[in-house]
DNA sequence: GGGCCCGCAGGG
DNA sequence: CCCTGCGGGCCC
């Protein structure tokens, strides 16, 4: 089963559903118990909040929700450390890096923990799309280490239909093996999606120097617009015009320290001197005319 | 309410 | 194949 992002045609923010195994027919939720879906090379398309764990905190727009492992099942309580690199947990920290928005499921909060005001009052509610803001260990009530994650819902403006992108090309470009449908597509956050593609071409190696960023729970990097989304530049949001870059690089594109040439060689803007060729993966089909529009933004004649 | 056991999906 | 995981139903 793919990974799919974002709202799932049908299933409006306030949808009901009845149990687990309802989410997961209708797709919002791919696993019947635990409580993160996706992988770590991927992302988290979706959680379900029920309170499962002691260290989880609900405040309606954010969440702190704790990350999985080293419970014992029977007592709900910790006996011994999560890990980041358990794969729930590590694709948190992937949507997280990228972006990526995540289905927040709400469901009743059983006897044995906590309730939330937020809760419904029986079987689980879709409660729209959130982002992971951030995330860290803690000493959790146990006396064992814990994972959480910081969520924050999306607020309507930062999730949008990608106008600029035909339908076509989303569909070319597909996370997963399964063929993508428009109408599951309709509401993305901007720009992760297609960043997201972009990166996995590369496996977040930097296109300028080969380069990608180690951080604990995975690798990073960042989509740079060739030329720029909105005003005055009203690139458009497609791969033809993103490149997978490592931070530094990044900067160095969007302030003009480096230029790209029609053979995308990369050239150093101080010396006027090629310093490298541009890595560029087979299924990548860069515009040179938004190379061009860059070059002639940095370039005095 | 708690205990028990039977599930499935996904990943190693 | 095994194991784990914010289920769920049934029994008492």
């Amino acid at each position: 089963m793919a990974v799919q992002f974002g709202h799932i045609a049908g299933y409006p923010t306030g949808s009901p559903f009845k149990n687990r195994e309802e989410l997961r027919i209708a797709g919002l939720h791919s696993q019947n118990m635990a409580g993160i879906s996706g992988n770590a090379k991927t992302g988290a398309d979706a959680i379900v909040v029920s309170g499962g764990y002691v260290d989880d905190a609900d405040y309606g727009e954010i969440i702190i929700y704790t990350g999985h492992g080293g419970r014992d099942p029977n007592t709900g309580r910790q006996i011994r450390d999560q890990e980041l690199i358990d794969s729930g947990n590590a694709a948190l920290v992937r949507s997280e890096l990228e972006g990526l928005p995540v289905r927040v499921i709400r469901g009743r909060h059983n006897k044995r923990h906590h309730q939330s005001p937020f809760a419904p009052s029986s079987g689980y509610r879709y409660d729209g799309l959130y982002r992971v803001e951030s995330h860290w260990a803690k000493m959790g009530v146990d006396g064992f280490r814990v994972w959480q994650f910081r969520l924050v819902k999306l607020k309507d403006g930062e999730v949008s239909t990608p106008k600029d992108t035909s339908p076509a090309s989303i569909d070319q470009y597909a996370v997963g093996p399964a063929p993508v449908t428009t109408s599951i597509m309709q509401r993305i956050v901007r720009n992760s999606m297609i960043a997201h593609i972009v990166k996995s071409w590369y496996s977040h190696e930097c296109q300028v120097c080969g380069l990608a960023i180690q951080v604990e729970g995975g690798l990073y990097s960042e989509g740079a617009h060739i030329r720029g989304l909105g005003q005055p530049h009203h690139g458009p949001d497609v791969p033809e015009n993103l490149l997978c870059l490592c931070p530094n690089d990044h900067v160095r594109f969007d302030n003009g320290a480096i230029y790209l040439t029609d053979e995308l060689h990369v050239m150093d803007a101080l010396t006027g001197q090629a310093v490298g060729q541009l890595r560029v993966h087979k299924n990548h089909k860069i515009d040179l005319r938004h190379v061009a529009y860059h070059r002639e933004c940095w370039t005095k004649d």
